[in-house]
DNA sequence: CTATTCACG
DNA sequence: ACGTACGTGAATAGT
């Protein structure tokens, strides 16, 4: 068994790469970064299926070849290449650098030349050679033993084809060689080769395949059939034009290309310096591979078991019952359950698929009981199971991704494979890797290979994990907000969801028809008012009316073009009343397409829409709402608080509706420990107003409106993060002013002044700033030399602890308030959380009983310096309870 | 898939 | 000189 080469043509798998994988990926400076990504992820593909002993990647020269001096309008491989892909040439020749990987360049040949020569040479020297190539035109080049791969990136899951020789002519019906004068016949409309005029690529094979060469196909022309490709060759120039074209697709295969083999020869590709490349690319999925000393582990896949009749699931469910730690998955898509993943060992990782007898729902009461007995199970998104799992609150059972999402809340997901990443040093397969974008049932019937290894990677990412989560939260602090407030917390979000709150579908569809009414009017109106029709929807197109059409001055201005946003919108309305039209069919549009028509679409039968609340989102610790969004219902407006008449609660009930009065800024009062700020709370009831007698040297009841509106601004800076820029926006003052006010606020309460900075010295220290509850948020951007990033990062450092503080709260209170409206018996629900206020469904026997329930667990979740302030009040809808 | 806009706390 | 208030999600247009 001889030695093995890689040859790599550059460009081309860069340029494969670019378009398969999402174009938007940057890193932090902002350098465009997705085909360095794909290119390195099909090398190190490559690599690991090849292990060959030597390697090199081969790129054009931006020059031209003697091809271009045959023939003017010969294309090329670079022309036309985007922007974003050209900045990531230079990036892939440096990673290649760092990792001691020869490039090979020659002016005037095309890379397709370099790899013809080198595998020649290498073959003459009794290597194997493998090229890779996302171009067909290398298949010219296979032989007995050199092979060519064309990997193809599809929706970010990348497969390889693989030609020698044999499946050349086996594939395409023609040898190598021969492709060479199918090329010539057919020509190449990427590199601008005609060929020869009416032939195609269906006739260019059928006529090789026959006559097996160009000279073949001209000595026996009077043969050639059918007619209408005996004229096509016959015409004046075709036989001139197949031998261009015929030199131009032939690879060069003598080019004086300088290369060293000693010089590819394979060596430690994870160096520290491809690690420092990484790390500035932020390839992060990569960077595990290139982490220094580290050896990436990798399970062993074929381990994994499928399991679908009863006395192998029965086996393991005993074995599991025994282990002391389990990892628990049930997959489940649209409602149901496809099956279940145990893992409990470094190789006892089962699929138990759920088919026949062996059913989903039975599987779900094995999973239940096996959550319920043993002491340590770990899962990922435990919310979703908990539908088939129907269990209450159960000790040891731990959900990894929301420890995770503690360890680190800036993370957009927390999928099986990062966990793996992140918490192994382990790297597998993402779930789009193994099964690309096919519904898990698609997978499991069509790729049962691919969706064991993913269903099993799930449950064993989660036992393995579970251990380390563990104790990173026991080091980091978080293990009591974890277990204490967190994980409660998964149930009490998951009977929200399934409680749901009730809609009323006719009520809203007439608002919906008055809406309509409004907008049809406006459109005319607005049309009439400017002369022309056009898409008021569009930024674009009413930039083009507002600015440039009735040249009224603009204020801002966007990446794109004008602002058209409603504050520079309200500054323009005395300009012209068409502008008043728009703001008016804004508000309406919205309305009707976000709440009337997209609320509509989530009723579910039982008349009710059951929304998720993520845990697992937001930055600062708050929960998010989504399908729909029920935390941005209208209110501020009364049209839009309109809305609110149709979620009505069901029959023999009432809403009773309580909030947390400005508990933001009672936070701030407690942990900044200011004691003017404190005492202001002890004192009066409407905060803005006692903030502004203090700040402006008021007596209390002589405070002006004025006064007021602006102690509030200023309140409302603090808690975001102040900045003079920021206050004079949101006043329409000056720099200076704002930058007065500030300065007046921090005399009148110095702690809080001293809490702030501290918040900023902290995050600059350690890296991150924490709640009074002890949740963390990293603030990455403070390192950044970005003037605008670090201004960023000082903001955040200054409002997570106080938002993140009223979320802890509001989170105990939650789980509070659920706990004790089941313990109690009642038949009330909590089904709603926005920020500061919860919204219980009463029976109306329970209205007193579950407003002292909500008074004391929202009032006792926390001891403050300053009291915790609640509202309340009771409705026959959501819009009476204000 | 990104940018813009706007609804909420 | 730089150029934004903090945290979200959904709809729409347009490349």
């Amino acid at each position: 068994m001889g030695e093995k080469i890689v040859l790599i043509d550059g460009y081309s798998i860069l340029n494969r790469a670019f378009y398969g994988i999402h174009a938007g990926m940057t890193n932090f400076e902002g350098l465009h970064t997705n085909a360095v990504y794909g290119f390195l992820n099909i090398l190190l593909k490559i690599l690991d299926e090849e292990a060959p002993e030597y390697l090199a990647v081969a790129f054009d020269v931006k020059a031209p070849t003697f091809r271009h001096r045959l023939y003017e309008a010969y294309k090329g491989t670079r022309k036309g290449m985007p922007d974003e892909l050209c900045e990531q040439v230079p990036l892939t020749k440096e990673v290649l650098s760092a990792m001691g990987i020869p490039v090979v360049e020659l002016a005037g040949y095309e890379a397709d030349d370099i790899l013809g020569t080198l595998s020649a040479r290498c073959e003459a020297e009794g290597l194997s050679v493998v090229l890779v190539s996302g171009d067909r035109d290398l298949l010219q080049l296979a032989g007995e033993r050199t092979k060519v791969r064309i990997p193809r990136t599809r929706g970010g899951v990348t497969t390889v084809e693989d030609y020698f020789d044999r499946d050349v002519a086996e594939k395409l019906g023609v040898t190598p060689k021969e492709f060479i004068d199918v090329k010539a016949l057919m020509g190449d409309p990427s590199d601008n080769i005609p060929g020869v005029a009416g032939i195609g690529e269906k006739t260019a094979y059928a006529l090789i395949r026959e006559y097996h060469s160009l000279e073949a196909v001209y000595e026996h022309l009077d043969a050639v059939k059918p007619e209408r490709a005996r004229k096509a060759l016959a015409a004046e120039g075709g036989r001139e034009q197949a031998e261009l074209s015929r030199t131009l697709a032939a690879i060069d295969r003598d080019c004086p290309a300088e290369f060293s083999l000693e010089a590819a020869r394979v060596g430690e590709l994870f160096t520290p310096e491809a690690y420092e490349v990484m790390k500035r690319l932020e390839l992060k999925s990569l960077l595990k591979r290139f982490e220094p000393g580290t050896q990436t582990r990798h399970a062993v896949e074929g381990q994994f078991l499928l399991v679908d009749d009863f006395s192998g699931a029965g086996r393991i469910f005993a074995e599991a019952e025994k282990a002391e730690r389990l990892g628990l998955q049930m997959i489940l898509e649209k409602g149901e359950i496809l099956g279940l993943s145990l893992a409990y060992g470094e190789t006892d990782i089962y699929f138990i698929e759920a088919s026949g007898a062996l059913t989903g729902s039975w599987l779900a009461g094995k999973a239940a009981e096996l959550c319920e007995k043993k002491e340590e199970v770990w899962v990922l998104d435990l919310k979703e199971m908990l539908p088939f799992l129907k269990l209450p609150e159960t000790e040891g059972l731990y959900d990894a991704g929301v420890a995770a999402y503690l360890l680190n809340p800036l993370k957009s997901d927390y999928t099986y494979d990062g966990l793996a990443g992140e918490y192994l040093e382990m790297t597998v397969p993402s779930r789009s890797d193994l099964l690309g974008k096919s519904a898990y049932r698609t997978a499991l019937s069509e790729n049962p290979e691919a969706a064991l290894t993913c269903f099993g990677y799930m449950a064993y990412a989660a036992f393995a994990a579970g251990p380390v989560l563990g104790k990173r939260l026991d080091e980091t602090g978080m293990k009591e907000l974890f277990l204490t407030i967190e994980m409660p917390l998964i149930y009490s979000l998951h009977h929200m969801e399934q409680e749901g709150i009730r809609v009323e579908r006719e009520a809203l569809s007439v608002y919906g028809d008055t809406l309509k009414v409004q907008i049809d009017r406006l459109e005319r109106e607005i049309y009439d008012l400017c002369g022309e029709q056009f898409n008021i929807n569009s930024p674009k197109q009413l930039g083009v009316i507002l600015f440039e059409k009735l040249k009224l001055p603009y204020g801002k201005k966007t990446k794109t073009g004008f602002s058209t946003s409603a504050d520079v919108l309200e500054k323009l309305a005395p300009e012209h009343p068409f502008v008043a039209k728009i703001l008016e069919y804004r508000q309406l549009a919205k309305l009707k397409s976000t709440y009337a028509d997209g609320l509509t679409a989530f009723i579910a039968s039982d008349g009710r829409i059951h929304g998720r609340f993520n845990q697992t989102i937001t930055a600062t610790g708050r929960i998010s709402s989504t399908e729909p969004n029920l935390q941005n219902i209208p209110v501020r407006m009364a049209l839009g608080r309109e809305i609110r008449k149709v979620f009505v609660p069901r029959e023999g009930f009432v809403f009773v509706d309580a909030d947390y009065s400005q508990i933001e800024l009672r936070v701030l009062a407690h942990m900044s420990g200011d004691e003017r700020l404190i005492e202001a709370y002890h004192q009066a009831q409407d905060i803005h107003r006692i903030t502004a007698s203090q700040v402006f040297h008021t007596p209390f009841e002589e405070v002006t409106d004025l006064q007021r509106r602006n102690a509030k601004a200023v309140n409302f800076g603090i808690v975001y993060g102040i900045s003079a820029f920021g206050l004079s926006e949101g006043l329409s003052i000056s720099r200076k002013e704002a930058l007065d006010y500030i300065g007046q606020y921090f005399e009148t309460y110095p702690g809080v002044k001293a809490f702030l900075d501290g918040l900023v010295a902290q995050a600059k220290e350690a890296g991150y700033v924490s709640t009074l509850y002890g949740r963390r948020r990293p603030v990455p951007e403070l390192s950044s030399s970005n003037f605008m990033q670090r201004n960023f990062g000082e903001r955040v450092a200054m409002n997570s602890p106080i938002q993140g503080t009223a979320a802890d709260i509001m989170k105990i209170a939650m789980v509070g308030v659920d706990r004790r409206l089941r313990k109690e018996g009642l038949d009330s629900r909590l089904i709603l959380q926005i920020h500061d206020e919860l919204l219980v469904e009463t029976a109306l026997s329970e209205v007193e009983q579950v407003k002292a329930i909500l008074l004391e667990e929202m009032d006792g979740a926390a001891k403050l310096s300053v009291p915790l302030e609640i509202d309340m009040n009771v409705g026959k809808s959501w819009f009476e309870t204000k």
